[in-house]
DNA sequence: TTGGTTCTGCGAGCTGGTCGCATCTACCGT
DNA sequence: ACGGTAGATGCGACCAGCTCGCAGAACCAA
C-alpha cells in the first residue's frame, strides 16, 4: 500500500514523541514494542537494517525480539509508514516514509544516493516506450560509484 | 521475454560442444563437473539460478554437488566467462558472457526482460550529469510489470 | 607412471528472514 | 473499571541461499 501525498507529508513531519500517535492514526495497536520500534526509526531517521533497528529499540525496551521487529516492519510497511529497499548484498534497509524513488549504492564506500526524480521518470517512460515494461523502481537499488570514490581512484 | 537459448550461445560464439575448450582457453582445469556445468550453461543459454543449473548439470554427471556448482560459478565469474545478477528476492541468476546491461523482473510473473541498451545508456549518462554518480547497472535488476501482466490487470 | 597441485563431495555452518505456538496485553463494550 | 477477546509477543525451530573445512579423488605436466 502506498502513501498518498498528504500522509507522506505528515509522516515526514513526525517527531520521536509522536511515535504512538502515528501508530494509532494508522489503525495500528500501540503496543510497547511497536512504539519502541517507531521511536527508534524516527530517532535514527535514515535507512536502517533490522538488526540495528532491533538494537536501537532494545535501548528503550530490552526484551524486544528480532522476530517482533520484522513483524512490526511488516505492519508498518503494509500501512505505508515505512518502505524497505534492497541495497546490495546485505540485509534490506527500512526507512520512514513512502516511495523514495530510485536509490544507488556506491560499490566502494556503500554510500546511498537518491537518483534525481526527473532522470528516473524519463528513464521509466523510455523503458515503457521501448520495451513495454512498466518499471517500478524503489524496491531495489542500483550499483555504481559515487562522486567521491570516483575522485579518489582518478 | 526470456532469451532464446541458441541465440545466447551464438552471441558468444560458443556451442555446447565447446564447453571443455572454453575452460582450457581460460586457464581452467577441465574437470568432469566443470565441463558438465559449462555444457548446462551453454545448453540453457539464458539466466539460470544455481539450483536449476545443478539439476541440469546432474543430467550429465549425477554426482555433482551444489557446492561445486557455486564454486564453479565463482571461477567462471572470475574469468569473465559468466556474470551473475540479483533479480528480485530469490536466488541470483548466472548467464554466459560479460556485461549484459540492465535487466528488469516482472513483479507478477517473474519474467526477465532485458532493457534496451540505448535507453539504459541515456539513463546512465543523465544520472552522471545530474548526480555525479556513475551507475554500473548489470549486477542488480529492477522491478516492474511486464506488458503481458499489465494487459491482464487492465 | 608418477607426484604435486587443484578440485570435489560432503556435511556443518552462517546470515537474513519467517513461522507456529503458548502466553500475554491492548482495547472495546459494558 | 473491568472482563473478554482479537491480536501481539517472545521464543525457538525452521527455511533458503550461500560458504567453508576437510579428506580423498581427479587432473595433467614431466
Amino acid at each position: 500500500m502506498r502513501l498518498n501525498e498528504e500522509e507522506a507529508a505528515i509522516v515526514d513531519g513526525w517527531a520521536v514523541e509522536d511515535a504512538e500517535a502515528v501508530l494509532r492514526a494508522h489503525d495500528c495497536r500501540a503496543t510497547g514494542p511497536r512504539v519502541a520500534v517507531m521511536r527508534a526509526l524516527l530517532r535514527h531517521g535514515g535507512p536502517i537494517d533490522a538488526a540495528e533497528l532491533t538494537r536501537l529499540a532494545q535501548v528503550e525496551e530490552s526484551t524486544i525480539h528480532e522476530a517482533t521487529v520484522y513483524r512490526t516492519i511488516g505492519v508498518l510497511s503494509d500501512r505505508g509508514i515505512v518502505t524497505h529497499v534492497h541495497a546490495g548484498h546485505g540485509p534490506s534497509l527500512v526507512r520512514i516514509g513512502g516511495d523514495h524513488g530510485l536509490l544507488a549504492v556506491c560499490r566502494d564506500c556503500g554510500a546511498i544516493v537518491q537518483l534525481p526524480a526527473e532522470v528516473v521518470k524519463t528513464f521509466v517512460e523510455q523503458a515503457h516506450a521501448a520495451a513495454q515494461f512498466t518499471l517500478e523502481p524503489g524496491h531495489f537499488a542500483l550499483e555504481g560509484v559515487c562522486a567521491a570514490c570516483a575522485g579518489h581512484s582518478a
